[in-house]
DNA sequence: CTGCATGCAAATAGTTTGCAGTAGC
DNA sequence: GCTACTGCAAACTATTTGCATGCAG
């Protein structure tokens, strides 16, 4: 294994994971932190994140646009179908179904992702609004 | 809603992914179908995937490439780290689970899905060939 | 010093889109 | 005949990579 060696960036980096609970891309983490480091470039950022996955310090998941969560314990998320957004949800990670589903195939588990897709409660708040809207539209037209 | 059309190309696409368990991404898609059709173009397979999931003939699957499964009843699946496949389990799908994180939170749940990680069993062969091949250098060497 | 890490820009992969021509209904 | 659909190519988004320079150990 390469001999890591620290670096100003990845800890920045590494902290803004540590500081959010919103799963960003690397596109977010690099508008966050780019006011503050204006030389910060993407690659570095992509570079690091990538690496920083591997070492098993944040989990990547991969959505349409990879998102990095700093939360290694395992468990399960919520994605909104209108917004994107991805939150955490309460319910608890369940091991024994990785033993499970590895006795029952030739398969090797190393873990699962359990994903719920749907619509976040901004999102069924804004839909709410948008339709009294053009209800009222009609009614003055 | 626009009023669809019967195509020869939607067709061909929709029939490819009926006949195969193998949860193709669009590009698998289209070399398959492209010696028979030559005059086929990435662009219509790209566009008819994504209306035929849009209508829900289809699934698709947000892994770093996008992929395509046309069992639109809900099952649990297997990507292998390795090289990428991505396969059905038996693992029955659990409706109760939505309902569940629904109630205990303010989100509107559609469906979720459970996939599980590791490796395939051509995978961990071609892993054991490769270290009793290396171990038989040291050998000779 | 050594060589890992960075910034920058160019390259690549995957996907979408604008447009002119084709073909269902 | 109307207009959705196609092929083609250009555009776009997300991500990786090559290279010269910077900086940790």
């Amino acid at each position: 294994m390469i001999q890591r060696r620290y670096s100003r960036q990845r800890e920045l980096i590494y902290n803004c994971l540590l500081g959010t609970k919103e799963h960003p891309t690397a596109e977010m983490v690099y508008q966050w932190l780019l006011p503050e480091n204006p030389n910060l470039s993407r690659g570095t950022v992509y570079r690091n994140l990538k690496l920083l996955a591997e070492e098993g310090l944040l989990l990547r998941m991969p959505f349409p646009v990879e998102r990095y969560d700093a939360c290694t314990e395992q468990h399960t998320h919520f994605c909104c179908r209108s917004c994107g957004a991805v939150s955490d949800l309460e319910l608890e990670y369940d091991p024994e179904l990785d033993q499970r589903v590895a006795r029952s195939s030739q398969l090797e588990i190393q873990w699962h992702d359990l994903v719920f897709y749907g619509t976040c409660k901004e999102c069924i708040d804004k839909k709410n609004s948008n339709q009294e809207e053009h209800s009222l539209q009609k009614e003055e037209g």
